[in-house]
DNA sequence: AAAGACACCTGTCCGC
DNA sequence: TGCGGACAGGTGTCTT
């Protein structure tokens, strides 16, 4: 479900609910996540939140007995809610604070998952070897071109590879590929620097706008708060199979690396 | 090394 | 109303 804007605007509706917070109870309801939540969750008990922050998709909170590394994977989402209120249908994980609210993990898939280090969370196997942040000015178009040459993938594959760049996922990859107008099938080797650096500006401009706009919801993902997101709206491509917002002509739905993908074949070249 | 298929799991929607 | 199939915001792992 979340790309990076979705997990940016969960961290942004977080922080001020867990910040310092101590942690008075861990409920592992359901602990068959994508790997199984290990032991060490369930011994926070006690601990304090000193630090929220994310690193591609992953949710780091940090305490003074290590770290919770937690991705929300396709169907996963995060809200703040009484201690005492009921749990929802698929909400495995509950972390009651000492305010009395707590923190509620649903994921009906469970493709997400719940990790603990005590060690730096950025040298942890998932995380060490991922690219750069898509908002850094590490990730440039000079960056993105040497990642490119001489690769024969779909340029689409490889914004969506988070050992090159982290954060972009399926949506916001066909609205990047819209907006600098570069055929999402076009081997990455074959496109030149200038449609590269439009590409690089693309994926800045649209993660931008939906981390203003809290996010994009498609059909079930929430804010911390439980809002909505309301980039939806914004969308030029993706989920849509009417007219080319541009010219007019019927926008294509093909699959690439067995994910549906949108595009204008007339203005997308 | 790179490219592509597959796996994990549940819910929803659509056509018959 | 029920059933089968396609599809869904992700990503590590396996095979070529």
């Amino acid at each position: 479900m979340p790309e990076l804007p979705e997990v940016e605007t969960t961290l942004r509706g977080l922080r001020p609910h867990l910040q310092d917070r101590r942690i008075d109870a861990i409920h592992v309801r359901e602990p068959r996540l994508r790997w199984p939540v290990p032991e060490q969750v369930r011994s926070m008990r006690g601990a304090r939140i000193q630090s929220l922050d994310r690193r591609a998709k992953y949710l780091l909170i940090g305490t003074d007995r290590g770290h919770l590394i937690w991705h929300l994977g396709m169907s996963g989402s995060l809200r703040v809610q009484p201690a005492a209120a009921p749990a929802a249908l698929h909400e495995h994980i509950q972390v009651d604070l000492d305010d009395g609210a707590s923190l509620r993990y649903r994921d009906p898939r469970r493709f997400g998952s719940l990790l603990f280090t005590d060690d730096e969370p950025q040298r942890h196997p998932l995380i060490a070897k991922l690219g750069p942040e898509p908002l850094a000015d590490a990730f440039n178009a000079e960056y993105l071109r040497r990642h490119c040459r001489g690769r024969s993938s779909a340029i689409k594959t490889l914004i969506m590879n988070s050992h090159i760049v982290v954060g972009i996922g399926n949506i916001y990859a066909c609205e990047a590929l819209f907006l600098s107008r570069i055929n999402p099938k076009t081997a990455g080797g074959r496109i030149s620097p200038q449609r590269l650096e439009r590409l690089v500006a693309a994926i800045k401009s649209v993660l931008t706008q939906a981390i203003a706009e809290g996010g994009t919801t498609l059909q079930d993902f929430t804010r911390a708060d439980g809002k909505p997101g309301y980039f939806r709206q914004h969308l030029q491509v993706y989920g849509h199979e009417g007219p080319c917002p541009a010219c007019g002509r019927p926008i294509r739905r093909i699959t690439l690396g067995q994910r549906s993908t949108f595009y204008c074949s007339h203005c997308q070249r």
